[in-house]
DNA sequence: CGGTATCCGGGAAGATACTG
DNA sequence: CAGTATCTTCCCGGATACCG
């Protein structure tokens, strides 16, 4: 898509567009809140119980682990499986749609590593400002 | 690049990654910020001023525009030149910076647009269980 | 093991009014 | 024109405790 910004917000705005209920920012605000990223990078790899992610992800708690992955499993990016053991076990995986998102997060993963250390300067030079 | 997420955050990791200071995700918390992206997608198509902004997108208020302007300028993506004329007009524009993040953001949108609909659905059907 | 339930504090964001 | 200032409200996310 060689689409400008401008021919993509036009669009939008001849199409009743409303901020408030954007879906592109509702995917972006998911994507941006503050543990999905990272839960999205370990299931890329492959299927992870609960508390491997858990114990994957640094000072994740159960509350927002919970959380963070329901939000994905609505929004169809991620499967949740439970199967019927003792102790139970529940395994989540990317869809396949989980996956293509993957390739423009990846993307934008990294130019935001690639530009964090002249970001870093530009916000200490404001800041001196 | 074509680095798995694992590698990534194999690497992240054994630099002594703490997630709550992680550079990605705080330039992501920025680009996700409940304005910005609209900000940015504005700017793209050439610089504009404060009220043009306003205008330009529906229900941002006075306060959150200016404070959307300053975190971007801060990140060094966005410009800010005072024209000393009466009244005074302040111009907006992206940096090189800023253009440059456009390119894998564009890419972001291409998605979510595209997956809207599929998104939308997967909501509906996980409401309904 | 894989979650819920509940409470609570702090920061994000809206409304409104004022200013150089 | 291009902002500040102040107030208030809302909700995200952490802490803690409990459950099938």
């Amino acid at each position: 898509m060689a689409d400008t910004m401008a021919d993509r917000l036009e669009r939008w705005k001849a199409d009743g567009f409303d901020p408030q209920n954007c879906p592109v920012r509702r995917i972006l605000d998911h994507v941006a809140a503050k543990w999905t990223l990272l839960v999205l990078m370990e299931l890329d790899s492959g299927p992870k119980r609960f508390n491997a992610l858990l114990r994957a992800i640094p000072d994740v708690s159960r509350r927002m682990l919970t959380q963070s992955l329901r939000d994905l499993e609505r929004d169809g990016l991620v499967i949740r499986t439970v199967f019927d053991t003792r102790p139970p076990s529940v395994e989540y995986k990317l869809t396949e749609g989980g996956h293509t998102l993957m390739v423009p997060l990846s993307a934008l993963i990294d130019w935001a590593t690639s530009q964090s250390t002249a970001i870093f300067d530009a916000q200490m030079r404001y800041d001196a400002a």
